[in-house]
RNA sequence: GCCCGGGUGGCGGAAUCGGUAGACGCGAGGGGCUUAAACCCCCUUGAGCCAAUCGGCUCGUGUGGGUUCGAGACCCACCCCGGGCACCA
């Protein structure tokens, strides 16, 4: 029999032990610091979360999106951490070989402007703040397997972003070009479209302005079909991520014609209504679009129309959209309607963007709100070409309904008459079906010093010409000022930009931008599966043995541009025979912010509750448990401060409870063992089923509720065997939650083996059963009586039970039961009239 | 403007399939333990009304309608809050 006190050593409570029945005989609180200290370095001594592939067991990739290593860990990482980490200890006890890995996405802005300000290197800097945030994980009692750590910033690492992008750049997927781009001019860099947030800068606030410059682009583009396709395949993503990777790839099939400029010149459009083009009553280009030069040319328009240009290029995001209505400016110029020979003028106006289709249209204001507004605030011509309901009061009718004023197309509905029309302007020669995309090429050049390098050498002679292979990794020069000037650090050192051209071996010079952070983040899950490799990427059966990953976890922030990044890189890896799989992360789980006070946690806003003192004041178990208790876990969550004393005080109840001595009593099996193992089946079925659904907030009440039962038996007469055995299920369960007080009072208590390389438990229908349960009794709809009855009840004993009910006869008598609806053993509702 | 979420006690939240609204925790109030406090233990805690003993009734999940024996959940319309966005032709 195993002894009520036990305590193995060394002795982490002060235990004084006081004799008599339900007397406590420890203090209130346990040691966490001591307990956890001691467990982080069992953990860590043993090895027990590094992990090999192993084809023999069923395999678990289980990642954390890894973190910018800003210095110290915030409570959103808290509550990703505690996910992963839960998942991590709970597949494992599941039986599988689970890998959870973590590295550190350390290239980036923050890095640099810290630099900027402080004069410290960056990678000075970021290696000490990586150094702060492992050991604060570590703190957080998270397993993962530090011997697989990566850091992006590693030369060992960029290395493969090199040579990635030279693959990239062989297969004509990566590419330079002058393009119009958002200039940041506090940053002095330039941002991709999607890093500019209303306008501004994402990172530093700054309104953003648009300036021409050469980048470097990946080619998601042809890429567009197949990762639209394939969201279909993600049937364990959240919805509403997959709804926004749709929307942001944005397909949509229509036509695309030339419109011939009267007195000479054409230009191109796109449209998804072609249906529609009898009533194009004008045309707009985009400010930028290369025909308007030649449109105004010598016409008294010219000078309105450059200064409109000059506006629009100046007008930064921001103040484009703060303007609300459309503007624009006739160019004094007209097209032709190729189905009618009709005369029409052409404006320019910033509502059409020149990165989206052609950068033209056929305005068709009777179709198209936004041509509506404008046509109205011009006094242009609104013709309606299909018939909207007689009811209609709106302005554009944007809906299905029979064709009008359309010749030909007349009486066509939608569909029909697009097929019509786009089959017209193909044997016309005029245009074509097309499809288009919202999505654009990627931008991945920044004028910055802390990145990856790109690989190109610029001849004079030869041109871009790749750095060959085996002369990556380009290293990052060592500067004294990082501070970009217009363009990137690197190209202030003469001994990086001059070197030899690859080729013909002449003077050239370095590409001197380096590449988005998003890069590294696409494939740092496959580097994770074979980490330290020298001679390649990673080991194609290293990952086709891990990947997909199993398990991906992160903020909601991160839907569209990592995600989708992600899925490219992969799909080109599989393109390149390297990866095994076409989609990386087969189940996503994006967990909600923490908010205080109606807003995101952030210095900014100074809402912050910093999770590490919490390691000091409660300990990192209660911090993990009052994030798992905190809220539904894919939901904004909101921070109250006693809640992790609710947390705590539920700890220390367990500590208590597991460790005082009690007087057993010697005595034969009754009803109150039989209740209280059937509370602790009860709460592992609850638990299990949670964990399995993420509902970790409801797991933990249900751990609660059985330490509830467990003090309700201890007072009453309890049994040492029956004890024991509800302690045991009650500790596996609370491993991934809380490992490190569970693990204590495993050992103190003298269980066999480390907990967390137990195997996780299955309930027992039988014992989990409920013997009775509460019959309601309602009458048209309203509880008018409860009733205990056995959990096996028929509907027919049911009904019978509630009629005979007496507070059910007081609202029937006297009146006709019409209906009575039996759904035993929880309800019956009698309808009386 | 568009897209995606959300609105339940004093607070965080629960209610998995349309079936007891408010689990669990926090906070608050009362009691016990204590010389006293802290800790801990027990009880109460949606609102209103009646009974003033056991109890009982009415209302109640943002608002207004609807479907249903029955709605926090489903449908329609609206209000409010949060997040995202590239006026995407």
């Amino acid at each position: 029999m195993i002894p009520t006190l036990f305590i193995n050593d060394p002795p982490l409570c002060a235990i004084v032990i006081m004799p008599g029945p339900g007397t406590l005989s420890c203090p209130m609180s346990y040691d966490h610091k001591a307990i956890e200290a001691k467990w982080q370095r069992i953990w860590e001594d043993e090895g027990v979360f590094q992990v090999e592939a192993d084809p023999s067991r069923p395999k678990f990739y289980n990642v954390c999106m890894y973190p910018y290593p800003s210095g110290a860990l915030h409570q959103g990482h808290i509550r990703n951490y505690t996910y992963g980490d839960l998942l991590t200890r709970y597949k494992t006890m599941r039986g599988f070989n689970v890998l959870s890995p973590m590295g550190w996405d350390s290239f980036g802005l923050p890095a640099e402007n810290a630099a900027i300000a402080t004069g410290v290197h960056p990678r000075i800097n970021t290696e000490k703040q990586i150094a702060t945030m492992a050991t604060q994980m570590k703190q957080l009692g998270a397993m993962y397997d530090w011997s697989r750590e990566i850091a992006s910033h590693q030369p060992s690492f960029y290395k493969w972003d090199q040579w990635l992008f030279l693959e990239l750049f062989e297969r004509g997927l990566a590419y330079k070009k002058e393009a119009p781009v958002n200039w940041c001019p506090k940053d002095q860099t330039v941002l991709a479209n999607e890093q500019v947030v209303d306008g501004e800068c994402e990172r530093c606030g700054t309104p953003v302005v648009r300036r021409n410059l050469a980048q470097w682009f990946f080619r998601i583009t042809d890429y567009a079909d197949r990762l639209l396709a394939d969201i279909d395949k993600l049937e364990h993503w959240p919805d509403r991520v997959r709804t926004m990777q749709r929307n942001w790839i944005g397909r949509s099939e229509g036509a695309r014609f030339t419109i011939e400029v009267d007195g000479g010149g054409s230009f191109e459009v796109f449209t998804t209504r072609p249906d529609t083009i009898f009533g194009m009553t004008f045309c707009v280009l985009a400010p930028e679009h290369p025909l308007v030069d030649r449109l105004i040319e010598g016409k008294p328009e010219a000078e309105a129309v450059r200064a409109y240009q000059e506006k629009a290029s100046r007008a930064s995001e921001l103040e484009r959209m703060a303007e609300g209505d459309k503007t624009g400016v006739f160019t004094g110029a007209h097209a032709i309607n190729p189905v009618n020979g009709k005369r029409v003028p052409i404006y320019v106006a910033d509502y059409v963007l020149m990165g989206y289709g052609t950068g033209a249209i056929m305005a068709v204001p009777g179709q198209d709100q936004r041509d509506w507004d404008f046509a109205t605030k011009y006094g242009l011509e609104i013709i309606r070409t299909v018939q909207p309901p007689d009811d209609w009061e709106g302005e554009a009718y944007v809906g299905d309904g029979p064709t009008i004023n359309s010749d030909f197309l007349d009486g066509l509905y939608m569909d029909e008459a697009k097929d019509r029309i786009i089959g017209w302007l193909e044997e016309k020669g005029i245009g074509e079906r097309s499809v288009n995309y919202r999505l654009r090429d990627w931008l991945i050049s920044r004028q910055r010093y802390w990145g990856s390098p790109i690989p190109i050498v610029e001849c004079p002679s030869c041109g871009l010409v790749p750095v060959p292979r085996d002369q990556l990794p380009v290293l990052l020069p060592e500067v004294e000022d990082w501070l970009p000037k217009g363009r990137s650090p690197l190209a202030a050192v003469d001994s990086f930009v001059n070197t030899d051209c690859p080729s013909c071996g002449g003077p050239a010079r370095r590409e001197t931008d380096t590449m988005d952070t998003f890069v590294d983040s696409s494939w740092y899950f496959f580097r994770f599966t074979d980490p330290h490799n020298e001679e390649a990427m990673f080991d194609p059966e290293k990952a086709a043995y891990w990947m997909p990953l199993d398990q991906y976890i992160g903020g909601v922030e991160h839907a569209v541009l990592h995600l989708l990044y992600a899925r490219f890189i992969t799909k080109v890896l599989y393109d390149m025979g390297l990866s095994s799989v076409e989609e990386p992360f087969t189940r996503l789980f994006t967990q909600g912010m923490i908010t205080l006070g109606g807003a995101k946690m952030s210095k900014s806003k100074g809402n912050v509750v910093d999770p590490v003192d919490m390691y000091e004041s409660h300990g990192a178990d209660a911090l993990r448990m009052f994030h798992l208790f905190l809220g539904p876990p894919t939901e904004d969550a909101i921070w109250n401060d006693g809640g992790i004393d609710g947390t705590r005080r539920f700890l220390d109840r367990v500590w208590r409870m597991t460790t005082q001595s009690v007087d057993f009593v010697d005595r034969p099996e009754d009803d109150r063992d039989r209740e209280v193992i059937g509370a602790a089946h009860r709460a592992l079925k609850k638990v299990t089923e949670d964990i399995e659904r993420f509902h970790f907030n409801t797991a933990i009440p249900a751990l609660m509720i059985l330490a509830n039962a467990m003090g309700d038996y201890l007072g009453n007469e309890p049994r040492d065997e029956t004890f024991h055995e509800v302690v045991r299920m009650l500790l596996l369960m609370l491993a991934p939650m809380a490992p490190h007080i569970s693990h204590e009072i495993w050992e103190m208590r003298g269980y066999e083996g480390m907990l967390a390389e137990q195997a996780w438990p299955d309930w027992d229908p039988e014992l989990a059963r409920e013997e009775t349960v509460t019959l309601v009794i309602q009458i048209n709809g309203k509880v008018r009586d409860r009733i205990e009855v056995p959990a096996d009840i028929t509907p027919e004993d049911a009904e019978r039970i509630a009629l005979e009910s007496d507070k059910a006869r007081a609202f029937i008598d006297g009146h006709e039961v019409r209906k009575v609806i039996a759904k035993p053993p929880r309800l019956v509702n009698v309808v009386v009239g």
